[in-house]
RNA sequence: GGGUAGGUACCCAAGUGGCCAACGGGGGCAGACUGUAAAUCUGCUGGCUUUGCCUUCAGUGGUUCGAAUCCACUCCUGCCCA
């Protein structure tokens, strides 16, 4: 095992606030495994590049010894966390939750040793909780203090509603500290005021508190928002191998630092052309994600298709068709083959705005019959093309 | 409980009897330019068997030749008072 400096050296790396440095110094200076607790919200079935950067922070606890404790917040995701949120979120029913919960555990794991984790999940303790407890834990915060946060600030000033049950959720995550006599407890730096909650929650259960370590949000594809999956800006932990190249190759240049650091845990090499750099960051990422191949596998097929533009030697999906097909008949079949579901007014605009090319030719006329022939590429959009059968 | 302002497409928001599938912005998609990046310019953005038809403006019912727009009731939200 390493020394407490030397560990905590390590831990500091890539993260936003430690409360305190002190306190999470003293822990480690005692040399027995550290509790470090992650709660995670199973609001839906995936994991992603964003959730990735608290489970590798994990994933180091877990190789200087310490042993990580994931919640699972079944209970607490059919509340929703409020953090960052300018509206209520649309309730989860417990089933949904426990089926996504299912999926979150196996992709945790891809980052996650099993051996050193504890997963429990929220519900076991809440689900029991008679309403005299309810009161009695609501009963040691103060509505000002939950009032301070920003987001129900913000809400507040503009008019939009806050629940009540929303301000319960604070409040549960501080609890759920306490219940697993957690001493680190990590997070994206939007869940600093959750987090210190537990801090006074344990407190005053005659507990030492938790250290509070807060880590940079990863912003998603956009570039300007958090990576979540309803903004849809997000690389999903267990998306095939190319999809997961082809989003990360499309993030703003300006972001493949944070990414670098955040999603691989290194720096981004200093003089490289951006574009080879890019290359480099999906490419790693396929690797830790799928393998060695796959990631390799993903760079030769990109560089066909896109940098050297040739689609005629590329392995792409087949479609069946028949010679008296219009242009959006085959464009219709094409993109069902690929289970997108695409109205027709969708691909009446693809075709007129020429997005749809048969090799390369625009076919802007959506009622024309073209000369189909085996072996011909029909690209749809920017990412997708088919063979014809 | 009383008063008052509201509920319009993915989001914000205009429209207050026919010219409304509904201005504008954001977001999204596509084309050009590129490094499938960013920026910029242009177009599109309810559905369909698309020169037309169908279903939309919280819900239900009504007035009218005709309603997102008028009336009644219902549901929901903000604000003020209690």
């Amino acid at each position: 095992m390493l020394s407490a400096d030397q560990q905590l050296e390590i831990l500091k790396r890539a993260t936003v606030t430690i409360h305190s440095e002190k306190e999470l110094a003293a822990k480690l200076a005692r040399g027995k495994p550290l509790r470090v607790k992650l709660g995670v919200d199973p609001t839906s079935p995936d994991i992603h590049l964003g959730h990735a950067v608290a489970l590798r922070k994990l994933r180091q606890f877990q190789e200087l010894g310490h042993q990580v404790v994931l919640i699972i917040g079944d209970f607490t995701a059919m509340i929703g966390d409020p953090s960052g949120r300018s509206s209520t979120r649309p309730p989860l029913t417990h089933e949904q939750v426990l089926a996504n919960a299912r999926t979150y555990t196996e992709q945790a794991f891809l980052v996650l040793e099993r051996s050193r984790t504890e997963v429990v999940f929220n519900g076991d303790w809440f689900a029991k909780m008679p309403f005299t407890e309810v009161l009695a834990l609501n009963a040691r915060v103060t509505l000002q203090q939950m009032l301070q946060r920003e987001d129900f600030k913000n809400r507040l000033a503009q008019g939009t509603e806050v629940r009540l049950h929303e301000i319960q959720y604070p409040i549960m995550q501080g609890w759920d500290s306490v219940v697993v006599r957690a001493d680190v407890e990590i997070g994206g730096s939007d869940q600093l005021f959750n987090i210190l909650v537990g801090r006074d929650l344990q407190k005053e259960e005659g507990m030492e508190p938790q250290v509070c370590m807060t880590l940079p949000l990863l912003e998603g594809l956009d570039g300007v928002k958090k990576m979540s999956k309803s903004l849809n800006n997000y690389v999903g932990l267990s998306e095939p191998p190319r999809e997961m190249f082809g989003k990360l190759m499309s993030i703003a240049d300006a972001l493949m630092e944070k990414y670098f650091l955040l999603v691989l845990g290194e720096a981004m090499p200093a003089d490289l052309h951006p574009m080879q750099a890019k290359k480099l960051l999906a490419s790693r990422c396929v690797e830790i994600y799928h393998s060695a191949e796959a990631a390799r596998d993903c760079l030769e097929d990109w560089d066909l298709r896109f940098s050297k533009r040739d689609l005629a030697q590329a392995e792409l999906p087949l479609v069946p068709w028949t010679a008296e097909m219009t242009a959006f008949d085959l464009a219709k079949a094409s993109f069902a083959q690929l289970g997108a579901v695409l109205s027709g007014g969708d691909i009446r605009r693809l075709l007129t705005q020429g997005s749809i090319q048969l090799n390369g030719e625009k076919l802007t006329d959506p009622k024309q019959v073209p000369a189909w022939q085996a072996g011909a590429v029909l690209k749809l959009d920017k990412k997708r093309s088919v063979r014809l059968a």
